[in-house]
DNA sequence: TCATATGATACATTAAAGTAGATCAAGCGC
DNA sequence: GCGCTTGATCTACTTTAATGTATCATATGA
């Protein structure tokens, strides 16, 4: 296998990765084998460009012939944008979790406003789920979603969205939930975008 | 074919020709036959990356997967490098026959200095002919080299050497041809790239 | 007019991409 | 332990990309 297919399909294996999505979830979006989606990642195979595309497109990449002139600054760019901070395995991990607590507490009908806006709390706090360094929040707040069931009742699902509130806006402001446990920062950034 | 494919294979056509390749060219540079790649300009062909590499490489065009919040800024970026104005189809000829013909003269093992130096100042030139909007003055140049043959020995050579150093430096120096001759010019362009 | 270079096609052959489907071991949650 | 999902691997089959070589019509130049 060439340089070029090697970075290719490792490429392709990080996007998938990067969007959290299983070889199979990727073979239902692009209509490609999971099997062979395998051998792509693998660099076993010299693939087409209709599987490429099919697969790049499936998870938000355009194929692109830049001229090698350009191709500096194309990398900026790209890795610019490819380096947001990631989700850690565990943060994604917890808030799988979480999802589906809140799925089964809405199973239960219990249709109180306090639960709607606690899904709207979550959803808005997922937006920001690739700066979660630390889940012990989530955890506190499954906890308390636990109680509901049992006998906490709508009292329970107002201690989570409570926690759940403080925990996004924390988030969304950009502070790093670090800060509040003191771990080390890293001393620069890649990107320029942070508004502190 | 897709979408994609055709705008790759539309992408490819135009590097090429933009390098004034033919296809039995590009064929030698890329080793893939001219068969194939007449098919894959066409569109006939769904081609596999490793063909797609190999062409695109040798048009010096690298293939990128960029992610589609990037993809914009990537168009932009790959358009300012590819809209420098392009030779003109005459100027390209003109200076073919500019060319054989001082390979011609080489044959004849005149090895004076002159010649060199004309050789030295053709070859800059050839830097800027996307510049040239006029071959007058080529046309001029080749006449003045035809007389080495027959009568001018070095003299014609020096002509032609003089010719060819004002030329260069009008290019060289951003003045456009036209502006001297005084050639009716469209009123409109389609790229914009006309710094008056 | 003759020669040359161009891009498009044709043909037979080979190698391999792609599909569909099943299986496997490893890891994780329950 | 059991069940589920993960990625990797295998089989058998079909499709087709790619090669090599040759031809063709058409410009364009000498």
């Amino acid at each position: 296998m060439s340089y070029e297919s090697e970075k290719l399909a490792a490429t392709l294996k990080a996007a998938r990765e990067k969007k959290g999505l299983s070889q199979r979830a990727l073979s239902a979006h692009a209509g490609v084998p999971q099997s062979h989606i395998s051998k792509i990642e693998s660099g076993a195979v010299n693939l087409t460009v209709s599987s490429l595309t099919a697969i790049a497109n499936a998870l938000d990449l355009e194929l692109a012939l830049v001229p090698r002139k350009a191709a500096p600054a194309v990398r900026t760019i790209t890795r610019s944008v490819n380096d947001v901070p990631k989700a850690t395995p565990e943060a994604r991990k917890e808030i799988a979790r979480l999802a589906k607590q809140l799925e089964h507490i809405q199973s239960l009908k219990i249709d109180s406003p306090v639960f709607e806006n606690l899904q709207r709390q979550f959803r808005e706090m997922r937006q920001f789920e690739n700066l979660i360094r630390n889940t012990d929040t989530l955890r506190s707040i499954r906890e308390a979603l636990k109680a509901v069931e049992n006998a906490g009742g709508v009292a329970a699902l107002q201690e989570a969205s409570k926690q759940m509130n403080s925990f996004r806006n924390a988030l969304a402001h950009g502070i790093a939930d670090e800060e509040r446990t003191r771990l080390p920062r890293p001393a620069y950034r890649l990107d320029g975008d942070n508004d502190e």
